[in-house]
DNA sequence: TGTTATTGTGGAACCGGTTCCAGTGTTAGT
DNA sequence: ACTAACACTGGAACCGGTTCCACAATAACA
């Protein structure tokens, strides 16, 4: 049987309320007190229960991220954030790992259930009107990070001005001088509603618009995300009577399959193809990719921060915060028609 | 205020312990009783408190993964097995990514605070002989999930033949009729002392001698983990004399490496060079490259498995599972000098 | 010196479950 | 008809913390 409190009283002969603030530094305890206490607690390799403590103070002291597609680079990053900023508080965290609409249910509906975690922490997962409002009125202190939606106003979010990122990126690419500029994404619509893909084309079109390029729409390709899958629309689009001379990619992983296409096909990056990707993740660096970097790491960071402060104090205002982009120029890019 | 199995007993008018009979699945209610308890439950929406059923129980209900580098591809989808098979448990799971041996000991010591896990997972990470009796000694149940090593006969396992898996790779590259083969992978020591290269440099070693071909040292190359560590190796390695013409790795990120050297050095694979990686990662289908493809989610399923079970009976005694490798052949290998 | 704050302390009550024990009602056995 | 065995049920006690209230001892004040 573990030690208990009441151990700790007994031993050090003072009442178990005394214990209990010395716990939690509470300064309604002398010092001499205080000493001995600890003293006991050290002697007896005392640590309290933090069920019991749970229980009683009535927080979980846990908090769950629902991600979808956890093993995908960019949300493995965000993860990391998340976990390293909370392994140094007493929070515990639940990864809910979402794959269906299906699972994505599943997890809203278990942790709706109250008392069963003090916060949630949304990752890049657009929700419905409906589920949103159930989180509000039922008062479970929610962070949204990474989804571009206006209706979001009034919720805690940290995001990112992913229109922002893909009107740099494709105005980059007019500044060198391209003209014909293929963008290759996840579908604009699929079961989830991710934004992250229509926010970037946004910005493409944005690039477009304010330079007097018209956006056509066979240099438009989307298909399932994955690497592979971009690769064929990226052999689709290069097999075009006049092919783009540079490609932007709603991510780092399709990038990647570009390139392939581009080997595939026999053209060189970047002289006959320059190539543009999004995320910035750890591969990124080490194929000399240029992309558009975002703060992975940090938004998990933040979102930790955000939503610890809103469990703190129920009645904060909502903020949110914008993260930057960065063009990172690599060597994957270049002027068109330049040897 | 939350509804509790009280609330429910009065309206039902019953006692609270058939309230509590009933979530149990105890036989001894009657079954007009379970139906009027069950109605009420329905009706109220009630669910019970975990954290009062885990102090109640003195079980905590919640896993310990110890995990380093945790964004490693394989690490991940390990993980998401783990993660997977515990969603439709009752079980939470806490993850504990681990960088620096710091941060391993802040972890285990963490852990080993009774009452804070009723598991713990322990994955791809040797421990001190120190450390492991410990675990005994608390008895907390411990399942050590891809570790090699003659000296953890007396735990909870689950491994990977790492030294088969090796001598597969490398005997098949013998077959087709390879003589200098080259190893690349991470450092034989490390701070964590990692198993995994120098099992595969084993098994890699059995299969020269098998055949009578001598193992070369220039031919073996370590090197921090990565994709671009693995490149300036491979780039050593074909810049030999005698170059070899074929390159085994410890890992499938590391292959990537060598098949980005093999291109800049503008060999062809595989007829100039034959690449084979290990794991089996999802990328690894994609770029077509032969590995050794081992069970990644299955480990982390197993292990789970593995643990509740442990967990459920204490007195069980330790089993180990060796999950199979498995040679997958695709574009990145052939006999040597064929065009 | 008597009165009032102030500081420190002990422990009951509580958080919301589970479990055990005692007790009631029913059925079976003789 | 009386007792034994059995099936159900109610609720106290418990898990191990926190918190609040009552009270004692000391300090501050008139």
């Amino acid at each position: 049987m573990a030690i208990t409190i009441r151990d700790v009283a007994k031993k050090a002969g003072v009442g178990l309320g005394t214990v209990s603030r010395v716990l939690n530094q509470s300064p309604q305890v002398s010092d001499a007190t205080r000493q001995r206490v600890l003293e006991v607690i050290d002697e007896l390799d005392f640590s309290p229960n933090p069920i019991a403590r749970r229980l009683s103070l009535g927080k979980t002291h846990t908090i769950a991220a629902i991600v979808p597609f956890f093993t995908r680079p960019a949300a493995v990053e965000r993860l990391r954030g998340v976990a390293n900023t909370l392994a140094s508080t007493e929070y515990d965290l639940i990864v809910f790992n979402v794959e269906t609409p299906d699972s994505r249910d599943a997890a809203l509906n278990e942790l709706v259930r109250r008392e069963r975690v003090d916060g949630v922490l949304l990752i890049s997962l657009p929700l419905a009107e409906a589920d949103l409002e159930r989180f509000k009125k039922l008062g479970i202190p929610l962070v949204i990070i990474d989804v571009n939606e206006l209706s979001l106003n009034g919720f805690n979010q940290i995001l990112v001005d992913d229109i922002a990122g893909g009107q740099k990126a494709v105005e980059y690419l007019i500044e060198l001088g391209h003209q014909r500029i293929g963008y290759i994404s996840d579908p604009l619509e699929d079961p989830f509603h991710f934004t992250a893909s229509r926010a970037r084309f946004e910005g493409y079109c944005r690039a477009h618009n304010n330079a007097g390029i018209p956006v056509l729409p066979e240099l438009h390709r989307h298909g399932e995300h994955g690497r592979y899958e971009a690769r064929s629309l990226a052999e689709e689009m290069l097999s075009l009577p006049e092919r783009p001379t540079a490609i932007f990619t709603a991510s780092d992983t399709q990038a990647i399959g570009v390139l392939e296409a581009a080997r595939e096909r026999g053209f060189r990056v970047p002289q006959d193809l320059s190539v543009i990707g999004y995320d910035d993740i750890e591969l990124a660096e080490h194929l000399g990719l240029t992309t558009i970097q975002q703060l992975l790491f940090e938004s998990g960071q933040k979102g930790v921060e955000l939503l610890l402060a809103v469990i703190a104090d129920a009645e904060r205002r909502p903020a949110s915060e914008i993260l930057p982009t960065e063009l990172v120029i690599r060597n994957t890019s270049s002027a068109p028609g330049v040897d």
